[in-house]
DNA sequence: CGTTCAGTTGATGACCTTCAACTTGCGTGG
DNA sequence: CCACGCAAGTTGAAGGTCATCAACTGAACG
């Protein structure tokens, strides 16, 4: 596996490892000087990998870091007075947790490994730093946040009006897009979070994502085999998805205001 | 009124103004240095006053400037391929709307002017080039987007896991802490939006609201008449709405792990 | 080989949407 | 100034979607 914290020195090595890590969107394309990519590189701590059900950082925490996730994937979670978790978002390789704790310095909610896990923690007033020294980091900073704003946005729409058969299809869109991004597989991947996740994550019982799944088959969407799941018809699991991913039809307004 | 675009000379006018303005959040708090303050306000357009229903900026709009909001009230939302709304946010005084455009390069969302409204006009390149000169001024812009996604974390819970009572309480009180912290009644205020605003932003049919209005007021939460709200029982609403805005009990976990 | 927990499947019922009729508020024109 | 007409809001009845309760199956583990 490609090693974040490989020597500063070798910088074609660098380049090569950051390319399949994810924090090649923080400082590849943006066309910062070699120097800069190895002062990046510097300032960012390789972890250990994670164990499945290890916590990354947890409510309440410090705010010290922010975290990229290089393998393997995570939920954020926040809890409930009675000690319910409520899933905020599941993050795959290439993505950053950890910008909803910067405005008021503590963790609001907690990120917890689904999997062997590895990330790299990149040390927030470093970042900071490094960031006004290197104006295009900074923008590139701004544009993961802009871009983490939106996609909450359009998940925000999803749970607000869509049916229980939208949400489950946005869904496995959602992370076959995203791991098409980095390279994986779009039509056939590992759901890494439980049925009693995703429910709760879209708002739904556990029964009722079963019986999607179970539905999904039968109508020769998906093929389902425990948390292995093949994609079988694209275009019909997007249209049913509605708005989000784009090139949506037959979608359904329920309380709209035309 | 205040006005963000007084002469950037007078330093303390300047100051008065941009407190009661919303752009306060950008410069006040960080402790930039005067003359850079006159440069931010150098670079902020105070545009006319909108009417009701005029446009800031329209879904497909090419991203050139984020808006901070003066007076007034807009809704964001997106438009599906039927031509329906639907709505994302409801912003006030104070608040940033745009953010959500960076990344792309092109606004993802349009935003309406629910009643007269004025905003502030900040282009975007302008204040990226002047917060790599302000590193202050760059970190204040990280934070309030550290918010917005915090926010729309938030947000996301609601939708997912609650009743039509609870979302609405949950709106309620978001308006309601939000007013306040600009100064305003926390208390008693004007509902800007429509009631087919508020189920399309909350995922509920109208009627749903209305109902849900009366029962409110039948159990002595608040009173209503017609756009204007009074809060008889903060705690209680408080209470109804979940975790949001903290500190609840009767919540009801429908799908959680525990 | 039994225990345990995640996942599946079925039956019932609650909550909220939908459809429909009615009321209220408000701007326009007689 | 009042009357009309339309849009927004309210209220009632019926039906659908999804949660809940319960029983069962299958896989992982000692």
């Amino acid at each position: 596996m490609n090693d974040c914290s490989t020597k500063p020195l070798d910088l074609a090595m660098l380049r090569l490892a950051c390319q399949n890590c994810s924090l090649h969107e923080l400082c590849l394309p943006v066309g910062i000087h070699q120097e800069d990519v190895a002062r990046l590189d510097e300032i960012i701590r390789r972890k250990r990998p994670l164990a499945r059900g290890d916590h990354v950082y947890r409510l309440g925490d410090e705010f010290r870091a922010v975290y990229a996730i290089r393998a393997g994937s995570v939920k954020t979670y926040a809890m409930t007075e009675t000690g319910g978790e409520q899933i905020i978002g599941f993050y795959l390789p290439g993505e950053i947790i950890g910008l909803d704790a910067i405005h008021s310095g503590m963790h609001p909610s907690s990120a917890k490994s689904l999997e062997t896990t590895s990330i790299c923690e990149i040390p927030f007033s470093q970042l900071e730093e490094l960031a006004s020294a290197i104006p295009t980091l900074a923008r590139q900073l701004v544009r993961i946040m802009s871009r983490e704003i939106h996609s909450d946005d359009e998940l925000l729409t999803l749970l607000g009006k869509k049916s229980a058969e939208e949400r489950l299809a946005s869904l496995l869109m959602s992370l076959s897009s995203r791991l098409q991004q980095r390279g994986f597989s779009a039509r056939e991947f590992h759901l890494s979070m439980s049925r009693n996740d995703i429910g709760n994550y879209l708002g739904l019982a556990v029964e009722t994502v079963s019986r999607l799944f179970t539905r999904f088959q039968q109508i020769g969407l998906v093929t389902v085999n425990n948390k292995h799941i093949r994609i079988d018809n694209l275009d019909a699991l997007r249209e049913m998805a509605g708005i989000v991913g784009g090139g949506a039809c037959g979608e359904k307004i329920r309380t709209g205001s035309t």
